[in-house]
DNA sequence: TCTTTCTTCAAACGATTGTTTAAATAGCCT
DNA sequence: AGGCTATTTAAACAATCGTTTGAAGAAAGA
């Protein structure tokens, strides 16, 4: 009642919109454990409280935090893919456009957010770097379906091939994948001069070949 | 003076390479952040402060452990490098003996102590999974050197390829193999009855034509 | 205006962390 | 035996963490 801030009260959706994109900032260059409550709510101009209020618990907003950003680009996978399905129409779809229907949605959205500060690269990349428990858990909420989506799609293209073959350089391509995605970062300070931040998608186009030529290498014709 | 336990005082050094292995159990299955410094010197059977007197700090004693798992390997691929070129005389290596050397040793350790609880693949996949201060410290102490041994074998063996073709591919096959060996554990979860936990070997053998493969497409000539 | 609901806040709680201190103990050399 | 050094120990320190509490503040309906 005395002095009456200018801005008093915030909406509580956009201080609630404010911690989930500082939780973001922060987990990408710290992941999990660099995300503390207190920092986030300084961050976020609130209360310590005030982020338990919304979320609950500092998991839970993280986990909102990562749903709110993958989600997006899992429904890109999963529409690349179907497009390429009806291009290709009643015929199997070549290995290439499997991978990049997985791959490329990964690209594009670090393309749309170039000016931001925290990549969505880091992110998808923090969250395979993280403690099994927490990544198990991400691993069966964001990605379950969709690898069943992928393997099921690579059986039909190589039909021939061993099923064994197939697990086996499927979880080859995913793991090399996210394995790049996890040393963008360290690949930077490596190739030192050999690397331009705006090639990202260059790297993502190289990987979609490199992760395609090396499953196909992999899976041996059955007999 | 008055009991003297049968088993009165350890050599001290007995009790470091103690609080060694136990490092090692710790950060295999929970990271560096599993490592907390009485833990380790509980399960040790020693004290807190003995742990912090043996190694000053808890990142050296850590940094410590990683050392001696990971130069051996570092050792052997070095060793099977310049066994591939005795081999091949004059010749310039076959791009698969190259990446053979560089990921096989790892999968020969993994076999050596198949009764080991901590396996050293976990530990390996750890050091990469780590907050980017800690991993920048591994990667420059024990990878530095070696990178550029086997950068220069590839450029050896594949004299007319566009070099920035050749370090993008190089770089996307280290992290292929870090990422495999990262989510190792995770296939097991996933590949229900596809995998079994002696495959260890068969993984890697898969590894290597995956990424010597995925390198040699993503090689263009230069003109 | 009064009540209700949503939101924010300062403060504290309880637990855990890496690190340090200072005293006690054991082995070894003279 | 006595002194020296290496090692182990219990206890405390200082910092940080996620979470909880209880009250204050603002908006909206009656």
């Amino acid at each position: 009642m005395v002095c009456s801030s200018i801005l008093t009260r915030a909406n509580g959706q956009e201080t609630k919109a404010r911690l989930l994109r500082t939780t973001e900032t922060l987990f990408a260059s710290k992941g999990v454990a660099g995300v503390t409550m207190r920092v986030v709510a300084k961050k976020a101009k609130t209360n310590l409280a005030s982020a338990h209020y919304h979320f609950g618990s500092k998991e839970a907003m993280v986990l909102e935090m990562i749903k709110s950003k993958i989600e997006p680009i899992n429904l890109k996978r999963r529409k690349r893919l179907d497009e390429a399905k009806v291009k290709f129409a009643d015929k199997p779809l070549p290995n290439i456009e499997i991978f990049r229907a997985l791959i490329h949605p990964v690209g594009e959205e670090v393309e749309k957010q170039i000016t931001n500060q925290n990549g969505i690269i880091e992110i998808i990349a923090r969250s395979f770097t993280e403690p099994a428990e927490f990544l198990d858990k991400i691993q069966k909420r964001f990605f379950g379906e969709l690898s069943q989506v992928f393997m099921t799609e690579l059986k039909n293209s190589n039909p021939d091939a061993n099923e064994e073959d197939l697990y086996w350089n499927y979880h080859l391509a995913v793991s090399s994948m996210l394995g790049t995605l996890a040393q963008h970062r360290r690949m930077i300070d490596f190739s030192v001069g050999k690397y331009n931040e705006n090639a990202v998608s260059a790297m993502i186009d190289r990987l979609i070949i490199f992760v395609s030529n090396g499953f196909e290498a992999g899976i041996q014709i059955k007999q």
